[in-house]
RNA sequence: GGAGAAAUGGCAGAGUGGUCGAAUGCGGCGGUCUUGAAAACCGUUGAUCGUUUACGCGGUCCGGGGGUUCGAAUCCCUCUUUCUCCGCCA
């Protein structure tokens, strides 16, 4: 969520901006302007009222104190007729908040200036490639043909015993997913992030907080009988750890990670694109959360950038590295890199990892302030990046590695897995 | 699931209807003293909204929500959470 100061004071500059998210933000804008000056004169109104209410209530104390009990009934009156009112006022500042609120729950972040303009992926633009594609024979099998070879990851017990898009991970298979997550857990570690576990259902505070809610309800998996929704994504549990709270700048960096399930109905996504690993409703992401001060969100956007290229180079897996365009980027983001792998048989680049920077957008939403050195309260920035998502990685190391022999395990991952190869 | 107790500022902990945004202690910050540090002493120390060029002034906030009252941290209702005892349980 934008600041209503800050729209006013960029007027311009957000309408401009936000057309390259090809946002008509100009009517919606001049609502929230509006709806601001009149918030402000109901708040005046409302205070100058109670104030005067409150003058009355204490002298009404002093006149009984004194034993003036006749002036202090006829005061009584008067103070009744100011809480009436007071409410009549009250009703209408709530009114008025709360239209304010849902306009300002509509704008989605500005992108930041170097995003490109564009619709769709097909304009996101290449920063960086590289690795060389694997050089399989004609008989190379995509991965939903080798997992049945191998017998190491079963759609159709998902089927059985969930549904489309909840597979079974056996053998080999369900310790390639445990060496993963280890190999990315520990590298995050190494790199300075603090491990944790969190809850994988959040209550509808939390998904206002990171801004999945109210846009992206239909997505999640929610449970009625408690109001609460299954994560789509462990930032939105470490990321509000931190809702209605105050850093000191001397906090920054807050480096956290942490491995989950992911859950999403990916509604309206479902028939294409989907075979195998490539779209599920459960998967499982190890997640980097960086927490930083305003003027150093960007260093650490590229430093998050340059540790997930890490990841994929150890694995020997070629990637590129993708800045989202105006179009493709999320609501809530300024600044998207999208990491795709190549995946060798399918002939097709897999998004495995998007890193963002949400500037301020999920801190005012969560009320998320540091008190910075000068002594004034800011809101702090927040990133997240996955590092990394599992199911396209496996799919990528499963039919980039194939021999006749089997599938080989990348050097780095064999103290993790504990085998070389599936065979 | 049943019975009881509790929820106050960064922390601990007073406060049961009228200058209480809240005593006191610890912590934090500034200062005096000191070669330096500690101790001691003095001062200061919440968030948020509105208003003001500014000094300031005003509103709201004592777990969340609602109510009683001229006036609520204090009384009532409700929800949540925590603790103790019992039951159940990986």
């Amino acid at each position: 969520m934008l600041q209503v100061q800050y729209i006013k004071d960029h007027r311009e500059e957000v309408i401009n901006l936000l057309a390259i998210k090809n946002f008509k933000a100009s009517d919606l804008i001049q609502q929230v302007i509006d709806l601001d000056i009149k918030r402000r004169n109901s708040q005046k109104k409302l205070d100058d009222l109670l104030a005067e209410s409150n003058r009355s209530a204490k002298e009404i104390g002093m006149l009984y104190k004194t034993g003036k009990v006749e002036e202090a009934n006829k005061l009584k009156e008067v103070t009744i007729e100011y809480k009436h009112e007071a409410k009549v006022l009250s009703d209408r500042l709530g009114e008025v908040s709360d239209q304010l609120n849902a306009l300002l729950l509509e704008i989605p972040n500005v992108p930041h200036p170097s995003v490109p303009g564009g619709n769709t992926e097909q304009d996101n633009v290449l920063v960086f490639e590289e690795g060389s594609f694997p050089e399989l024979d004609e008989k190379a099998l995509p991965h939903w043909d080798l997992i049945k070879r191998y017998d190491i990851i079963n759609f159709e017990l998902g089927n059985k015993v969930t549904g489309a898009g909840f597979p079974f991970y056996k053998g080999k298979g369900a310790r390639l997913q445990r060496g993963l997550i280890n190999f990315f857990l520990d590298r995050a570690l190494e790199a300075g992030y603090i491990e944790y576990q969190t809850p994988l259902l959040v209550n509808r505070d939390s998904g206002y907080g990171t801004g999945q809610l109210p846009d992206k309800d239909g997505q999640m998996y929610k449970i009625n009988e408690e109001d609460y929704y299954l994560i789509p994504t462990a930032e939105v549990p470490i990321t509000n750890i931190y809702r209605n709270s105050i850093l000191k700048a001397a906090d920054f960096p807050i480096k956290n990670v942490a491995y989950s399930n992911c859950f999403r109905r990916e509604a309206g996504s479902w028939g294409k694109d989907v075979r195998g690993l490539n779209r599920l409703h459960q998967f499982d992401k190890v997640e980097i959360v960086q927490i930083q001060h305003p003027e150093k969100s960007y260093e650490t956007l590229e430093e998050m950038k340059d540790h997930v290229a890490s990841l994929l180079r150890e694995l020997k897996l070629p990637f590129r590295i993708m800045r989202l365009c105006g179009g493709d980027l999320s609501f809530t983001s300024a600044l998207t890199y999208d990491f795709e792998v190549f995946s060798g048989a399918q002939k097709k680049w897999l998004e495995v990892s998007s890193v963002s920077n949400f500037e301020s957008f999920q801190a005012n939403r969560l009320k998320f302030r540091f008190k910075d050195t000068d002594g004034k309260t800011k809101l702090t920035h927040t990133l997240n990046g996955s590092a990394l998502a599992l199911p396209r990685i496996v799919a990528a190391l499963l039919e980039n590695n194939q021999t006749e022999e089997g599938i080989r395990m990348p050097e780095v991952l064999i103290p993790y897995t504990g085998f070389e190869v599936i065979s």
